[in-house]
DNA sequence: AATGAATGAGAGTTCATTCAT
DNA sequence: CATGAATGAACTCTCATTCAT
């Protein structure tokens, strides 16, 4: 509260800002401008405008992390998958719109050593959900499994409902999605296991 | 091939570079250098950077558009979202590269008109496949439906599989998807169908 | 009517646009797509865009010349020139959009030759009012003369009453000042003035 | 003169270059490298071209906007219009420069803000000076009255004496058509006018 | 801890003009 | 008589960044 406390609020408008108009739409004039403060403060805290995005991005990743380090120390499987999968629905939610610039600003951020960081972190966890020798349907619907719990609130925002909702939903939908695959990857051979999704 | 070639050869540019860099990030210098021309000339050919993005998506959302209309001329269903499905995946392919374009530069485009007619062009084709009734999970997973046909190619970047095998698992995984949404649909009253998706 | 046609369109839609907009602010894209050409066809008339200008003015500016011929035939006085300022409010009422060009735009124009030459016709003429011995106020009125018959419609134009009537004021007015300054002159000795000017 | 020193030196060169090249043909480079800064210095000061002529504007205009005021606390009538009028040619010769871009630009500036607040300051000026009830030729007299002293150092350019004696004959001009006005309007039954204005 | 002043690079855009066809 | 294509120079303006104070 005593120390820090420009900074903070540097990287709680930075990360409005950039969530609302992009990146490299948010320029430090309007950071500066919605703070109060002059472009040089704002440079007093960081040496680059990179800089704030990587302060905000290291604040944040360490579920992410957190979450990758608790599935290293479990034994592989469906049900450490399946928990995990809550736990990054739980944990992540709150951070979402962080991610949120990554996702809209690809173009924008393509050359930034933070975002491929934040691909390198996004892989790693990624990793533990796929089985390198599971057939390409499976791996794609371990991989829409992360994405739909990460990415359902900007996926959803066109219907509209209430937050807490949706991340259930959404979560449902995931695991089903886990399950699924686990459930290929068990009848091996069989390259679509389609009976399973047979509704009964 | 023989009338309007510079403006061909601009168009085509410029998506490369939309693509590989992102909207913004490719200057008209860049797609003129590229080109061996001047600014000036790439500014005969089109009035406005914005115009040339229009250009690229008016030539291409055509596809989109028509399986539209030919759902709206079908009886709605499961097996007319499934052929549908079937026909994005084979007529949007090669489209695709396009549409990156709008995923990574959300931030970028926003302002642009051209990205609301995409929006509502996708929303206009998303409305044929979503029940608003349904539960909310059925209606994300037919979202999902569509968005794994649509991105797969982008999302599964990181693994490098065959583009021919991975649309082929996206489209099984997306018919699942919906197949999975209409049981639930079935089971009407049944808020959840949750045990339908339990392997067995 | 078979030659020339489009030059002249060509000059009549300048004109309109150089009056509306100022001549810088108008560009021979405008011209020509006013006129449904292309700017090449523009070309292929005129040289440059001053000569458009140029020849506006050469085809215009004759009425101002003959007066000062006419003039010059005269034995100067004050009735030649109450006779004069009533044959240029006469004459040259039609022509003043032109003009207005010039007066608007001293600053696009500075540069070009034909507005030297269209301040040496009006400088032409001006000489022909002055008497350079008279003093200072006298001199001014006699420009004042002029330029109230030659610019009364735009120094009205917040007022807005019927050119007609602007025009008979503005001539009035003109002759008033006219007879003035000669009654000054005559007040100090100058064997010109005649009695015709003394008011009353 | 210790702070702004930038800031004031750029409206000087400006005001310097505006008059004598005319706005639209006076770019920014110009400015600054007449100033041996870059542009940005400039637009560090300064939003807008547009905002430098604002400014230079506003530093001015406020004698004309004081002499507004004064004749508003007056009662209305010749001898107010008289005083008001040597007030103008007082307070307003040194601004005159400034004015001479509006008169000069007409074409380049019709689209700008300031052009309207010029135009509506100097109607309001105006306004106190016409009767809307006179004869037209008043009203004309009246208009050319403020328009002498205003603009007589630009008209008698061409002729060039000292300015100092130029302004005193614009005044005495100038009040010898507000005293025609008024005596026309007492001719016309008008009540505020008095014998004072009778020739003789 | 922060400011005011300035910079260099580059953006998109517009214009008058040219020339082969 | 006219077009389509292209150019070079200029323009206003914005940005991330630096630095003395």
């Amino acid at each position: 509260m005593t120390a820090g406390t420009t900074r903070d609020r540097i990287t709680q408008t930075a990360l409005k800002l950039f969530t609302a108009k992009g990146y490299d739409k948010t320029s430090l004039r309007e950071i500066a401008e919605h703070l109060g403060v002059t472009k040089a403060a704002v440079y007093y805290h960081f040496k680059t405008k990179e800089d704030i995005l990587t302060a905000l991005f290291a604040e944040r990743i360490r579920p992410v992390e957190a979450l990758i380090a608790w599935m290293q120390g479990q034994a592989p499987g469906p049900s450490t998958r399946q928990e995990a999968l809550r736990r990054y629905a739980a944990e992540v939610a709150h951070v979402t719109p962080l991610f949120g610039i990554f996702q809209d600003n690809g173009g924008a951020l393509r050359n930034l050593a933070i975002a491929a960081t934040y691909r390198d972190v996004m892989k790693g966890l990624m990793d533990l959900f796929l089985d390198p020798e599971a057939d390409l349907a499976s791996q794609l619907r371990c991989v829409l499994a992360l994405l739909v719990v990460h990415g359902a609130p900007q996926a959803l925002a066109g219907i509209g409902n209430s937050t807490k909702e949706e991340r259930a939903a959404a979560l449902a939908v995931a695991l089903e999605l886990l399950v699924s695959a686990d459930s290929a990857r068990f009848l091996l051979g069989d390259a679509h296991a389609s009976e399973a999704q047979l509704p009964l």
